[in-house]
DNA sequence: GTACTCACG
DNA sequence: GACGTACGTGAGTACG
């Protein structure tokens, strides 16, 4: 078939694949010989994943994966420094490109190289060509060299962001069409690629000149015309340097190829040809995978020779060699192991994600790498849908759940056995739920969260992944997804045993793998202080809930209903037309096109943004972006507050059980989710009125008990601020003292406008200041903003030394720590470009944000023994706050017990040079308590 | 699924 | 000189 219309071209920029394969993943080895092939398996599962999702309508029927060849290409030619700059390939990356080669051909694609060429010039004459002819092209790369091509039925994919690159994308990135990319490249240069360009010149300039002068030849023919001195300067002086720029930037797309389009016609792969490679390179899980998929039996694998010695050796993980722990006498077999090893790596399965609905269906056990097996206790027998009999009896093939945990509880609650799991909480609350409480325990998600935290997520997937080089079964392949999706008691026992097994073989080899490398990240005393037992007090909390009364929330619905629906219409009469007032992109259709009012900016998509402020800016001149906002308020409480809220009281409880996940925030805070009772409004007193709905039991009272500045007196510790020390020490309003300090004004009679500006201050400085936040913030000019940093740091000299030492630190180390040694890692640090004002705040932010957190973590860990005994639980944390319900008589005990416990919980670790002070209050709801 | 908006510390 | 900006979260709605 010759190549035409209809017909649809995949290029695939080979190199970029492996590059990325490369530093994604650990550096794997095979086993048998010690061949490193980590990138190897990255680029096969890239092409693999792109063959499963190019299936469908629109499936390429043409495709090619390219590569560079050779070193020396025409643009070293033109210009000897042409990627100059270039780094070594690393040592370990060198003997496996010609295996991706390799693999390339295994999957039955062509694979296309030429000496001299690089893959960008092989790519845009296939482009070209394929065009020419008439059909269409996808290159799936996000090099912005490429970009070019872009246009007339040459779209680009970027794989990694899974999206598409038409010529309005290439236009975002450049400021200019396809058309026009190697003009404004020429001009801004490539640092990446020793692109010289012209000095001083930026994308952002290059696309201004372009689009002012036409072209890049018009531009410098007419240089002399430009406005800006250095600028004209620079175009007239370097006009050599940006022609030749062009040349280097300018992609071949005529180049003599060696093979025609018709050639790259899509074939399957053949199972035999493709196997046999993945085997020879020892990827078992792949091959496995691709066997199932094909059809075809997985060849069997060479074993692995004994002078190999991957850290720490365990045998493939096969889920076929599971066991189903079907009676007595096979449980008491495995209870014999776990006593003979003295550890467990235990996994529950549940009807729920949520572990307040959550029942118990099933556990499961690993002893050894390898070795384990899943006990169904109550899984249901399997029956077609609207089968009324045989769906709810159990499934055979269990034992009694009764008797199987009468058996279990022994050995989980043994202080002489390990239990190890993935996300403990979990399944600590779903024991208890069973009246087991299990102790003691490791949980390799906190372990990797001592040591990794902002470097990756903690699930077990990508734990797994990473770690382990291992995809574990998508929990997908057992209950399905969307509408028919099935609850895990549903399951057919024999694919539960292969998936719920898995996990805890996982588990215990997660933990083999991580654990004993928490004492050389030196993050042992943070796991085993501050993660680790925090999960049984947050267990309980969770478990307790905190009382909320559905019909407060239920008449404020009614009442923010009526109100909404009166603004609606307002809205509605003063824009001239109807329309959805919660859609931004129709409000800033009637605000900005129709009625013509300044402010307004577009988001990523092309819609139009309306963010509160902007919004507040025009409410001074006009009623309909005022009444938007008044609506917006009483939208957002509706429907995140008063509405969903109701949904989350249990219906056996009556309470609100909210979940925290103790390893998302990469500083060491909580999160609160399924509900978040970390964001009940408090700010406006609409919103305010929400608490009045969390109350206490009748004869108890809730109390509360915040700190007071914690993360202002964390940094004036760190930075070691003597005036602001002394402040704290005395007791002072922190923020009109720093105004005092700034301003020269004096404390008494200060305007509140002034001490407004100081507190602002004071907050950025915690952030990571920079002129353009504080003056958005404050609302004043930029330079005037700069000038209040300026002047701050003058008087404070510490706080930019610590500024400079924390960043110092963090671009020497990777991480920073907190005073407790938390790590917070910073990969970012050393990046260019815009990353690198973000990353160089939150390097800042860290280990302040992350102290107090550690504080109360602290507290909190210390809060059951210190009010054991007095008739009161610890219900909520609000990062700085947390809530107790306590019996009416018995308020003052807790109040001194639990703030004694609070002010004193960095010792004694830490010993602060400033006091952290706890406020208290008490009342029948929270709103009444603060 | 992503973008936008907005609630909290 | 250019670039894009306060730190950390979770959730609901619109829209493709």
């Amino acid at each position: 078939m010759t190549f035409g219309k209809g017909h649809h071209l995949h290029l695939v920029d080979g190199s970029a694949f492996i590059f990325r394969a490369y530093h994604a993943l650990p550096p794997l080895t095979r086993k048998s010989d010690g061949l490193p092939v980590g990138a190897v398996s990255g680029f096969v599962n890239m092409i693999w994943k792109m063959i499963e999702d190019n299936r469908g309508p629109d499936a390429p029927t043409h495709a090619a994966v390219v590569f560079d060849k050779g070193s020396h290409t025409f643009r070293n030619d033109l210009y000897d420094l042409y990627k100059a700059n270039r780094d070594e390939m690393p040592e370990d990356l060198r003997p496996q490109i010609p295996l991706t080669r390799e693999a390339t051909k295994a999957f039955n694609i062509a694979c296309l190289e030429q000496e001299g060429f690089e893959a960008d010039d092989i790519i845009a004459s296939l482009s070209c060509k394929a065009r020419d002819a008439g059909g269409r092209v996808t290159i799936i790369s996000s090099d912005k060299d490429l970009m070019q091509l872009v246009g007339d039925g040459v779209e680009m994919f970027d794989a990694m962001k899974n999206r598409r690159i038409d010529a309005e994308g290439v236009r975002e990135k450049f400021g200019v069409g396809p058309d026009r990319v190697v003009d404004v490249q020429a001009l801004a240069g490539d640092s990446v690629d020793n692109v010289p360009g012209a000095p001083g010149i930026g994308i952002k300039t290059a696309a201004l000149l372009i689009n002012e002068y036409g072209s890049l030849d018009e531009l410098l023919e007419r240089a002399e015309e430009i406005k800006q001195p250095k600028r004209r300067q620079t175009l007239i002086e370097h006009a050599e340097q940006i022609r030749l720029s062009r040349q280097l930037v300018s992609l071949d797309c005529n180049m003599d190829l060696d093979y025609d389009l018709d050639s790259l016609e899509v074939k399957e792969p053949e199972a035999e040809v493709v196997l046999d490679f993945l085997n020879r390179m020892e990827f078992r899980s792949i091959t496995k995978r691709l066997a199932e998929h094909l059809g075809a039996e997985p060849p069997a694998m060479p074993e692995p020779k004994a002078e190999a010695t991957p850290a720490p050796e365990m045998p493939e993980i096969d889920p076929d060699a599971y066991e189903w722990v079907k009676d007595e006498e096979a449980l008491q077999r495995w209870i014999g192991a776990i006593r003979a090893k003295g550890a467990v790596a235990i996994d529950t399965e549940t009807t729920s994600l949520n572990e307040m609905r959550a029942k118990l269906v099933g556990i499961s056990l690993c002893v050894e790498p390898g070795q384990a097996c899943y006990i169904p206790l109550t899984h249901r027998s399997e029956g077609q849908d609207g089968d009324l009999f045989g769906s709810d009896a159990l499934a055979e093939g269990q034992m009694p759940m009764a008797r199987a945990l009468e058996l279990l509880k022994p050995v989980l609650e043994d202080p002489a056995v390990l239990k190890i799991g993935q996300n403990m909480k979990y399944d600590l609350k779903i024991l208890a739920a069973e009246g087991i409480v299990l102790a003691p325990f490791d949980d390799t998600m906190l372990i990797s969260y001592a040591m990794h935290a902002g470097l990756h997520t903690h699930g077990m997937d990508t734990l797994a992944d990473r770690y382990l080089g291992h995809t574990c079964i998508p929990i997908k392949e057992i209950l399905g997804t969307g509408k028919s999706q099935i609850t895990f008691d549903r399951a057919p026992i024999d694919k539960a045993v292969r998936y719920a097994a898995e996990d805890a073989d996982v588990t215990m080899r997660l933990w083999r793998t991580l654990r004993p490398q928490l004492h050389t990240a030196r993050t042992t005393t943070v796991y085993e202080t501050l993660e680790r037992p925090l999960v049984p007090v947050l267990a309980a909390m969770e478990r307790r809930g905190v009382k909320v009364d559905r019909n407060t929330l239920s008449r404020m619905s009614s009442a923010f209903a009526q109100k909404m629906a009166a603004l609606e219409a307002d809205i509605h009469a003063l824009a001239g037309e109807p329309f959805n007032v919660g859609s931004p992109k129709q409000l800033g259709e009637i605000l900005f096109d129709r009625m013509g009012l300044p402010g307004g900016k577009k988001g990523k998509a092309g819609a139009w943004s309306t963010p509160a402020d902007v919004l507040e800016d025009l409410a001074t001149t006009h009623d309909l972006p005022a009444r938007v906002l008044d609506w917006r308020q009483l939208s957002k409480l509706k429907s995140t507050y008063t509405d969903a809220l109701q949904e989350h009281i249990h219906s056996d409880t009556g309470r609100v059980h909210t979940s925290y996940s103790i390893a998302g925030a990469n500083t060491g805070r909580l999160a609160s989710t399924d509900p978040n009772l970390q964001n009940i409004p408090v700010r406006s007193e609409e919103g305010r009125r929400i608490r009045e709905a969390f109350v206490a039991e009748p004869g108890h009272v809730l109390v509360s008990l915040d700190y007071s500045q914690i993360e202002l007196r964390i940094l004036a510790h760190v930075a070691g601020i003597e005036a602001l020390k002394q402040a704290f020490r005395e007791g002072q309003d922190i923020h009109a003292m720093t105004a005092s300090e700034m301003f020269g004004v004096p404390l008494e009679g200060m305007d509140p406008m002034v001490r407004r500006q100081a507190k602002a201050i004071n907050f950025g400085v915690i952030y990571g200041i920079s002129g353009f936040g504080l003056a958005r913030n404050l609302r004043i000019p930029r330079d005037e903003a700069q000038g209040f940093i300026t002047r701050y740091f003058e008087r404070f000299p510490g706080i930019k030394d610590y500024m400079d030492d924390t960043t110092g630190f963090a671009k020497e180390h990777g991480y920073v720590q907190t005073l407790f040694g938390r790590r917070i890692n910073t990969p970012e640090i050393g990046a260019k470009g815009p990353q690198a004002g973000f990353a160089k705040r939150a390097a800042i932010n860290a280990p302040i944000q992350g102290t107090a957190a550690d504080v109360i973590r602290r507290a909190m860990i210390r809060m059951p023994d210190a009010i054991e005994g007095l008739p009161a639980k610890m219900l909520l944390q609000v990062h700085d706050e947390l809530l107790f319900e306590v019996e009416e008589g018995s308020v003052d005990a807790l109040t001194a017990a639990a703030k004694e416990v609070m002010e004193a919980a960095s010792l004694p670790a830490v010993d602060l040079s400033v006091p952290l002070v706890v406020e208290a209050g008490a009342g029948q709801n929270w709103a009444a308590a603060h």
